[in-house]
DNA sequence: GATGAATGAGCATTCATTCAT
DNA sequence: GATGAATGAATGCTCATTCAT
């Protein structure tokens, strides 16, 4: 009973944590790093300012934990995704689909500010060593898929990977995504799927 | 004799504050909005930080006016730079490799950040209507050559075109396109022939 | 059994508010009022930040308490001191040496803070009227030795006994006692034989 | 003119650092280092906030400002003081006569706090380099006199001079000089004056 | 009774903006 | 016109105190 209630305690303070992190999230989105302020996050949760850094020793923290917390869950899933894939090119656009698809379809849009947004970037210059790392090893993973795709024959070799790396994580803005869906009324669906067209066979008829 | 002295002081306030618009331009891209200070502006111009004030009402006007003068001048030799080619691809390359090699190299990154980062696009949902507008101009001009590259049997029509647009500016992230041209000792022209390459002709082999 | 159960509680419960005394007193010396956080007292005690609050009101109860305690228990103490000394000399040598040197080595310090210290000072000016009330006991106490002294011929009556009263206890000023113990390497004894040498016969040659 | 118009600007920015210096020391010696806010000082002074930071960077600066311009002071009048008097009792007496009566009569109690309050210490540990060698200054000078006098046959060397120095400056604790002032109604001259008996002389009859 | 999560007032510091000179 | 000193709102963070469990 003991272990009942310190486990209903601490599943509890696991969802308040999970609800900041979600709510700042959302800030983070709307407003960028230098405008999100821990009152918003705290007035939007409805607790008070303290109790947050209860849950995270800085606003710091609580940022790069939100960015490592995505990527973590993105490489994890990384792994099944490809594996059943019968090519690289299948292997690529599964990831693709999951990035912009599913649990990432809003996430992306964070993640892909790492790269994209300066005022992002300087935070993980002094604490964000973790998420760079996330952030190459899934970079890594791109580039191999690609060159054993070179190596399979199945893609160019004409361009130097890293290109490809870059071109691969840029081909949908985050920003761009969320617009063409928001206004331009497009499924997340069509999109990943123009893209992968694009990004694969190129915008030219035969 | 008036007017004389009238335009010589006209020219000099016409020289200083395009003096304030590079400084503040180069700081933007080396810190992002929020980090950018009046102050490091003005002592980086040798002027007092009240005289910016004389030229902008406001550090978000200053930087909408940045914003404005390149989507200007970036407009403005659109018309050049796509005249004389001969096919839409070329059109649209020749645009490609304005943005990223010539005058924009840098300030495309700035021009990137406004539909990237979060913190920009606020800055314009409030005073940038004059830069959505001018955005919306250079968008209409890509969707434009994209229509009737289409109509002219050379682009596929298995796309819908915002996403071609959407693609188009994406395809090279500021940050993805500096940490090439640094860590990566890629060349901007490379860049900017491998993104080309890509975009129209995919990357599969054949 | 009620009453040994009770007594048992109320035991422990002497035995808990010692030791959060106790402690309280280490940290208060190691880091002055302010720095001394309730948090720090109960996690070295090993018990809950609310329990501190169930055995004193505040922060500042706490602290009165200590300061409190230790004037109590040197005013105890004083009478057995003094009361076999031949000499009113002697007397005030047997107090200084019980302050500087037995129990009172390290609480003279926080005890000397109580007119060193502005912080500690206010700190008693709302709520410490029982430590001014012990302490002006123990003055009385020493300028009664002193009057006593004086009529007795034992010391000059060229020095106004509340002068004389300020300077016994400003003799030693705890930090420099305790950097002469550390730095200095003199023992206790030396100093405590030292500073009563010169009170009592001052520093010229004879 | 200009110059005039300079050295008026100099002059009032001057006068206002004075004022907050003095201000500051005032709030400093009432409340503690920790208890002193900005806001206050400000308020106080009738500015706001932020010109205290126009003046000094930190409220840490500001604190060691008040403490290093004191000790300076001291200093540089210090051989002043000592040098025309014929023994080195008499230098000695001219230096607490100094300390206690004249322009240090209040900051004396600054000055002691730094070896009484243990929070006063701290801050010198990290900021205060400069004013723990102003004090070390001063102790060196203190200890030569005592040397000298010892060497002279003028002082007894029964005590060691650290002993001696330390004694020195504890003998007239800041809060007990204060008290004895505006409690007991003795001039600052007989508080000197008594001090200077017990420490040469002792307190002994004959 | 004991706990420690939650609270929120308080503080040092920054910086866009104003305005007297 | 130009200056830069002055302002004060805003923010990240701390910690004494409370109270539901």
């Amino acid at each position: 009973m003991q272990s009942t209630h310190r486990s209903l305690k601490e599943k509890q303070r696991q969802e308040r944590e999970s609800l900041i992190l979600q709510v700042a999230e959302e800030v983070l989105l709307e407003k960028g790093y230098t405008e999100t302020s821990i009152d918003e996050i705290a007035a939007r949760v409805g607790i008070a300012k303290g109790t947050v850094y209860l849950h995270f020793p800085s606003k710091e923290d609580l940022v790069v934990t939100i960015f490592a917390r995505n990527m973590q869950t993105l490489l994890e899933g990384v792994d099944g995704i490809i594996a059943n894939q019968p090519t690289y090119r299948a292997k690529l656009e599964a990831l693709l689909d999951f990035m912009y698809t599913g649990f990432f379809s809003k996430r992306a849009q964070l993640l892909s500010s790492i790269h994209t947004c300066a005022e992002v970037m300087n935070l993980f210059t002094q604490k964000g060593s973790s998420i760079r790392e996330l952030w190459h090893n899934l970079a890594t993973v791109v580039a191999a898929l690609l060159d054993e795709g070179k190596t399979a024959g199945e893609f160019t070799t004409a361009i130097p990977t890293p290109i490809l790396v870059g071109s691969f994580f840029s081909l949908l803005s985050p920003l761009h995504y969320q617009r063409l869906r928001e206004e331009g009324h497009f499924s997340a669906e069509e999109l990943v799927r123009s893209v992968a067209h694009i990004y694969f066979g190129g915008i030219l008829t035969e």
